[in-house]
DNA sequence: TTCCATGTTCCGCA
DNA sequence: TTGCGGAACATGGA
């Protein structure tokens, strides 16, 4: 589910639910799931220091600590966080659990182990290290810089569009949803879109991940024009009615409506 | 049983 | 040297 709609809801519960408490210890059930930290590195990190604040890049959502540094999670393919009160619900799958003073519980949950936990001094210079590109809803991030980073750039568009390098947040299922929105074949060549094409991806891109934002990422409370309610559902293109098709673009699954989203060439 | 999965990294090749 | 495509990774559901 975490691409950069679901992480923003993310970090929505994560400061709705755990800011300002206290951790007591922290319990890590797989530390493969750790990167750059032992089990016990982390332990300390976070003893008796709390959240003060949270903030995202791209699909990384990172909290403040009051002690030093920043946690830092990112989802992989699946995952998310739960807040509870009692042992027994504490969900499956979760790796890194935070116990906290008054009683309650914050996991970091990873059911393929694709995800990652860390620690940084500095949010900026992790971006950097990890080369990400600007996030897709940055507010300073505009057409001409968009346009810019896609400059030389080649192959299919909607692999450019998941290439955190050069714009952080979309993934697999959004990639789909910005290009349908946009009447874009997935696997047009960047190298051909021209640039009025180039800005209309652009305001496609932040139209379509807002609104996954404010939706929180859930895909039944899109609206029917969308295409990721149709794609696991009627498979009908809600433009002009006819089926969705099914491909492979850059590796990955791709759903499309080819009455819509024109072959290039 | 086999295939596929909303992500990233690493390696080979052009 | 740089950038792109595909395989690998780990786990579980259809």
């Amino acid at each position: 589910m975490p691409e950069l709609p679901d992480v923003a809801g993310f970090e929505r519960y994560l400061a709705s639910t755990s800011l300002h408490q206290s951790v007591r210890r922290t319990s890590v059930d797989d530390d493969r799931i750790l990167r750059g930290l032992s089990p016990s590195q982390l332990g300390r990190r976070l003893k008796h220091v709390s959240i003060e604040a949270t903030r995202r890049h791209g699909k990384f959502l990172f909290a403040r600590l009051s002690g030093d540094g920043h946690l830092v999670m990112h989802f992989g393919m699946t995952g998310g966080l739960k807040y509870y009160r009692r042992e027994d619900q504490r969900p499956r799958h979760a790796r890194v659990v935070l116990h906290f003073e008054r009683g309650y519980h914050l996991a970091y949950i990873s059911q393929r182990l694709l995800g990652q936990v860390s620690h940084t001094e500095d949010p900026e210079g992790f971006i950097h290290d990890n080369d990400l590109g600007p996030d897709a809803l940055d507010e300073g991030f505009d057409r001409p810089a968009f346009t810019q980073r896609l400059q030389g750039r080649r192959g299919p568009v909607k692999s450019r569009l998941m290439d955190q390098s050069l714009v952080a947040g979309i993934g697999n299922i959004w990639a789909d949803e910005i290009l349908f929105q946009c009447r874009i074949h997935p696997a047009t060549p960047v190298e051909e879109l021209s640039q009025g094409e180039i800005a209309g991806l652009f305001d496609c891109m932040r139209r379509v991940l807002r609104r996954g934002v404010e939706k929180g990422g859930e895909m039944d409370r899109l609206p029917p024009r969308f295409l990721l309610p149709h794609r696991e559902g009627d498979g009908r293109c809600p433009g002009c009615g006819g089926d969705l098709e099914r491909t492979t673009v850059g590796g990955r699954g791709t759903w499309f409506c080819p009455a819509c989203q024109k072959e290039p060439g």
